[in-house]
DNA sequence: CTACTTGTCTACCAACCGGTAGAGGTGCAT
DNA sequence: ATGCACCTCTACCGGTTGGTAGACAAGTAG
């Protein structure tokens, strides 16, 4: 029919699949779903891929790269040392306005399993050794509470990822008087928690 | 058959089914796989519960009520204003010891959508509002560092739940070196957040 | 003994699942 | 024009899904 061309397609097959996926979870969605989302018959997804493992690993690989590539940029502005982190953050952040289902997508990445997970960060690796790196220098030079830097990474990340993704939470816990908390005013929040993470105790 | 009787069977059908449900997710459950972790056919599901939507209903309440059981009684025992939110965290990580699907399950509600996180956390409205006014009072008293307590209050829950579902994460985060961090492990570096997360600024 | 309630079962259904087989259309190189 | 690689499609398969219909066993009350 209208052929779209090979590369064009199996990308919009990714992205379409990773809404999906951090949509609904993997296991709940049907290759005729995501094959509707594309606009194209479930068949056409088994010529690019040969079955639905395959899929999924192709939009683990290319959900990390696409947070690898915003981090990276992110960090390509010459920043202060106390800017970096929010930096990141607010990369991460940016990304999620655009594609709202990606924050989810990761969660359900961490769901599946460490397999699954390690395909996902195993472009991520450089950047996580480079990020306790910076940490435990911080530490050192005094600029940041001593404390382990893998698990302050990983406070991080929890603190992040949730912010972005248990949004059933946060308007149950804020409560119905206030207006549901925007994507901008979350940010807010977790780059002041973020702030009070790092900080020495005494300042 | 062995006719186990009305009210025990149904209580162990809901709590098969958290556990079903947390560990692959309520659309990637099938009743068949809920009943045999009871070890009865998918019909007498049925029996006890008109449809597989009314058997999550059933979890989320009962999920609800065992969390607020668990902190009730955690906080029976005279605690000190500062002890309170470890005692809470304790008794949230004693529940996931011996019953390690049932964060997963919390989880797995929010991402439902906020109809069945609503009933999960109706039961635990009460102990919402005591926690925020806790925190307001600790606040004024200046034991606390100012900040939203509603906000305050979902960081920590993100905390919480995050160290205790992100195992995946928290293995690649942590490295491959270092022994998978236990129970015992996160619940301390959750108690150090919580303590960072409410500190006043300075000493 | 009989009638009824409660609980568990077998048998079945239409819809949907992931995946196979293969026809056919389109554009490009020869 | 012809062959071929690339892409998308229809048709189908065996297995699983949530759910219905109803048989049957066991206790219980009269």
């Amino acid at each position: 029919m209208s052929r779209t061309g090979g590369e064009k397609r199996r990308r919009s097959i990714v992205e379409e699949a990773i809404r999906c996926f951090g949509r609904d979870g993997y296991n709940a969605t049907s290759l005729d779903t995501v094959a509707k989302a594309v606009g194209v018959r479930k068949q056409t997804l088994l010529y690019y891929f040969p079955n639905k493992d395959a899929l999924l690993e192709a939009c683990l690989t290319a959900a990390g790269a696409t947070v690898g590539e915003a981090i990276t940029v992110a960090l390509e502005q010459k920043q202060t040392p106390e800017t970096k982190a929010e930096a990141v953050v607010h990369a991460v952040f940016e990304l999620a306005k655009e594609f709202p289902e990606f924050p989810m997508f990761v969660r359900e990445a961490s769901r599946l399993g460490p397999d699954a997970f390690d395909r996902f960060s195993k472009v991520l690796e450089p950047m996580r050794e480079r990020a306790v790196a910076f940490l435990e220098a911080g530490m050192d030079e005094g600029n940041i509470r001593k404390q382990d830097p893998a698990m302050l990474l990983f406070t991080l990340y929890t603190a992040v990822i949730g912010y972005l993704t248990e949004a059933s939470v946060l308007n149950a816990v804020v409560g119905p008087g206030k207006s549901r908390a925007s994507l901008r005013r979350r940010e807010k929040e977790v780059v002041s928690f973020v702030r009070a993470a790092l900080a020495p105790p005494a300042a």
